[in-house]
DNA sequence: TCGGAATATACACAGAAACGCAGATACCGT
DNA sequence: ACGGTATCTGCGTTTCTGTGTATATTCCGA
């Protein structure tokens, strides 16, 4: 595990407020419900999944077209460390982002997400 | 306290050695011990020193001509848990530093280092 | 197999950050 | 005041990173 490549990688806005949706979630996210609730498009989601994944924090699954992205079980315990910090203290820095994300994870049917992009939700 | 800075100010190899031994050493250390402990340009050195500053992680303290930089003390509980984590963690991420760092650190009289730049030294 | 939805990516560009060099500044001892 | 030492900084160059647009890929259901 490349402790400095993880840093560098938790240094940029959008990627920290991923890990902090996923960390306060509780729950893998699809990109769909990251893009609504990051208020973000869709491909720049993306890109800074790929990096997180890159770098070995997140993990993705895939249900179908859509695909959950969680946060990868015991890397290392550097890492595990450091995503208690953001777990810990991420929850203030970002409140918008958690109401939507409790928002948008109500709308699930049976833990899975059913509605796609905000537009198409009504 | 603006975290996302502090990550960012983080996600950089020479800042997060120059962190590191300043966490592990336990004592401030001169512009002159870090630029041979990390062997790296004096200018370089300086630079990032500056950046740590403006993001609030260290703080200068003058001494005549030598000026030593400690960590700064309780910034939030966040910085507190994140240098946790690096003092924690990267001694063994970078062996080379510390066992450089303790080379130097014998050299100072008094707790002060007196002998400038290694090519001074003999 | 065809259309639609979710997700990923190639390319070009703009802005930021790191680097090296040279010179500037601040302090000390004489 | 002067020379030497420790430290800082302005400038130009290079490299890295993030962004937007448009398109490609993958999967599902009919």
């Amino acid at each position: 595990m490349d402790f400095i490549r993880v840093f560098k990688t938790l240094g940029d806005e959008t990627r920290l407020r991923i890990v902090n949706i996923l960390l306060q979630g509780k729950t893998p996210l699809c990109v769909c419900e990251m893009t609504d609730v990051l208020e973000l498009p869709q491909y720049h989601i993306s890109r800074h999944l790929m990096i997180l994944k890159t770098s070995g924090l997140v993990e993705p699954k895939r249900d179908g077209t859509w695909i959950y992205y969680h946060i990868s079980p015991e890397t290392s315990k550097c890492v595990d460390d450091l995503l208690d910090v953001i777990q810990k203290h991420f929850k203030q820095q970002f409140p918008d982002d958690v109401k939507r994300l409790k928002k948008r994870l109500a709308k699930r049917e049976k833990g899975k997400c059913v509605i796609g992009f905000a537009q198409n939700a009504g």
